[in-house]
DNA sequence: AACGGATGCAACCGCATGTCC
DNA sequence: GGGACATGCGGTTGCATCCGT
């Protein structure tokens, strides 16, 4: 016997969500919070699968998201951590807050595949290409290839760099599964696994510096760039769920281009957490 | 102004994994 | 232990928008 479908095909909508939509579902979490998603769409009143509910309300929904481009800082914790964690998209999204697999993933593959690609690394080893003009078609001694660091094409990317910077893969799993199952205890999103990705931007790591130096942007940790903390995990917690009021909600509704910023998780930072921040920000400027 | 290709992103699909009975 | 089910994940697709001609 086959597998049940998720849900049934028939008559259920397809493609892009309406705002009566996310209305109801989004009228619908707050009012019960996350729970199987299967029987969402009945509940709430959605022509919907539940699977699409979910992924709605994930990806684009929910009120810790954080909308618009990656800063720049992102765009490098991207880097680094896919050098260490290849396309596992929800470990990456997991250490970026208000990110979603999805949307790391899409930016990824439009963004920073590109960047990487024009700047002479592949974007999946993260290892320089061969470039032709190197000529001699000879194998360029590590040594060699460090003197020349700055040259796009000879850019070098030790493995020992990325990984050795702080922790394997497996360790980062397991740093991430217990960060979030432990969010409740939490009262400050700067933890250790925050002091983690920080060592992630390893200054000495070739691509990282390379794209510092190839980058001629503005600082890096700018006023949005701010980190969900308590609210979320309220949010995630459903049962301390996030009140929205009318105004907010309707807000929501009308433009959906909303952030944690505006759901009251301003002013969440402790001096720690604003240190690390600094430290962020100095690092960059030294570059 | 119109057209067509390129681009970016939301959403879908199918498989993997975890959990419950 | 194994089947059924719910959820998560990563790859892919479809479509709206942008941009160059």
């Amino acid at each position: 016997m086959g597998r049940q479908p998720c849900c049934d095909k028939l008559g259920v909508k397809k493609g892009p969500w309406t705002a009566d939509e996310d209305k109801k579902l989004i009228n619908f979490i707050l009012t019960n919070g996350q729970c199987c998603w299967r029987a969402v769409p009945k509940l709430a009143g959605l022509r919907r699968c539940g699977k699409s509910c979910r992924l709605r309300w994930t990806n684009y929904l929910r009120p810790d998201l954080k909308r618009g481009l990656l800063s720049d800082a992102e765009e490098k914790m991207v880097i680094d951590l896919h050098a260490r964690l290849g396309n596992r998209w929800s470990k990456i999204a997991a250490r970026l807050p208000g990110r979603t697999d999805n949307e790391i993933k899409n930016h990824w593959n439009t963004h920073i595949k590109k960047k990487l690609l024009k700047m002479g690394i592949d974007p999946v080893t993260h290892e320089p290409l061969i470039k032709e003009e190197n000529s001699l078609d000879q194998p360029i001694p590590e040594s060699d290839q460090n003197k020349n660091n700055g040259h796009q094409q000879v850019v070098v990317v030790p493995e020992s760099t990325s990984v050795t910077a702080v922790a394997t893969s497996s360790e980062l799993d397991n740093s991430s599964t217990s960060s979030s199952s432990s969010s409740s205890e939490n009262s400050s999103c700067i933890t250790d696994e925050s002091k983690l990705i920080l060592d992630t931007l390893n200054e000495n790591d070739p691509v990282l510096s390379y794209l510092l130096e190839a980058n001629d942007t503005p600082p890096l940790i700018d006023s949005s760039w701010e980190l969900p903390v308590k609210g979320f995990d309220n949010i995630n917690n459903n049962n301390n769920m996030t009140s929205w009021d009318d105004e907010s909600f309707n807000w929501l509704l009308d433009c959906q281009d909303f952030g944690i910023h505006d759901f009251g998780f301003d002013n969440c930072f402790n001096d720690v957490e604003l240190e690390v921040f600094n430290t962020i920000y100095d690092m960059e400027n030294k570059q």
